[in-house]
DNA sequence: CTCAAATACGAGCGGTCGCCCGTGTTCGTC
DNA sequence: GACGAACACGGGCGACCGCTCGTATTTGAG
């Protein structure tokens, strides 16, 4: 339906279209998404607005391919994160490091991500490209929290990961904000925090 | 500064100011600040453009207006909440409950105070509006785990203090966006969540 | 009753935005 | 080397935005 009838590109055009992407996240984690005109994003990409629109229809699908592009950025990053197996040979304490440490690398190193993914300043279509992505992310660690604790039920078990996830978002802000042992004394404490709240459930110790 | 220069109201134009503040905050709600057009604002009003900047210089004073306003019911109606007297005769359930239960209340009966205060959809001043706010809610939790835990290093304190709050803020949009049984469920997660975080902290047992 | 101040109106100004289109240039293909 | 498709340009259109202003009406104080 949106789906933009392929039309065959010379790797110019890739590249062009790469340079848009780029100067769009960079202007909409700095001023919103309504506040960057597409004339900015074009100028930024250092190309005239009608070349801009040779590659995307509209504002929007501009912010959307960028949703996607992140999106998938985000899942490879974290596929190895949330492989399930082995998951009831490891403490509590180095399961959730191997979650968190991930997904805190990830957001560091693509600020405005989340700018983008938790802003209500966008175009709905625009969260129904990112919510995917967070049921795909409750979806896992709820998998995760299943192979650890089979013992929960299943509402038990979608609730404690909706949780996690909705803990673990809220702390990502600041934790991106600051560097070093700041960055690190943020992130034992999103840790602690998650650890306070899942060992209770837990079954297999500390 | 940006005090407007006071100048005398009669009735009327009271209940106009409150008449732009109501529409305001439901189209804030709805469509975000700025996708809201100060004439969409003045319809919802009862009232042509005109007349709505007799009482607001500009856009961004309703804003800010309305986050001034919101900050002073918020701080009402948590006022009780937060006495730290009689801190240590409660457990830390108890102690939970008084919190977050309040926070609720206001949260429900108020939809789109998040969507104004937590929003980076805004100009600069109203953040500075709604910054006080945070930085008072987040003072006060503080100040009664000073009094419930009284061995905790300031620095300690403050990073409980900011956490518990995020971890509050963030669990609030499904609570409110959902009603009976379900919403006293995640409330319950909820307080399970600061529960786990803060019980290793607390020396007053459970 | 009078009159200045407060309130109310709404057409429309100046500006910006998303986007189009006419035109010219470069690329891949044969 | 020729040719069509992809790429590139940028002036500017139409719509809408925040906001103004000239004017008309209502209010409360004396």
């Amino acid at each position: 339906m949106t789906q933009p009838r392929a039309v065959k590109r010379q790797a110019r055009g890739r590249q062009r279209i790469a340079d848009i992407l780029d100067a769009a996240l960079a202007l909409f984690a700095e001023n919103g998404y309504e506040r960057t005109s597409t004339n900015a994003i074009a100028a930024r990409a250092g190309m005239s607005p009608g070349s801009l629109y040779q590659f995307f229809p509209n504002k929007e699908a501009i912010a959307e391919a960028l949703s996607t592009h992140l999106v998938e950025q985000m899942r490879a990053a974290h596929s190895s994160a949330f492989d399930p197996s082995r998951v009831t040979d490891l403490t509590l304490h180095e399961l959730i490091d191997r979650m968190v440490d991930p997904l805190v690398t990830f957001n560091v190193s693509h600020p405005g991500a989340k700018a983008l993914l938790a802003n209500t300043d966008m175009p709905a279509g625009t969260h129904g490209a990112a919510r995917p992505l967070h049921e795909a992310v409750v979806d896992r660690v709820a998998a995760v929290i299943q192979a650890r604790i089979p013992t929960l039920s299943a509402a038990e078990r979608d609730l404690a990961a909706m949780v996690s996830v909705r803990i673990v978002a809220a702390m990502m802000p600041p934790i991106v904000a600051v560097e070093g042992a700041e960055r690190r004394a943020l992130t034992a404490e999103l840790k602690k925090a998650l650890y306070g709240y899942i060992a209770p459930l837990d079954s297999a110790g500390s």
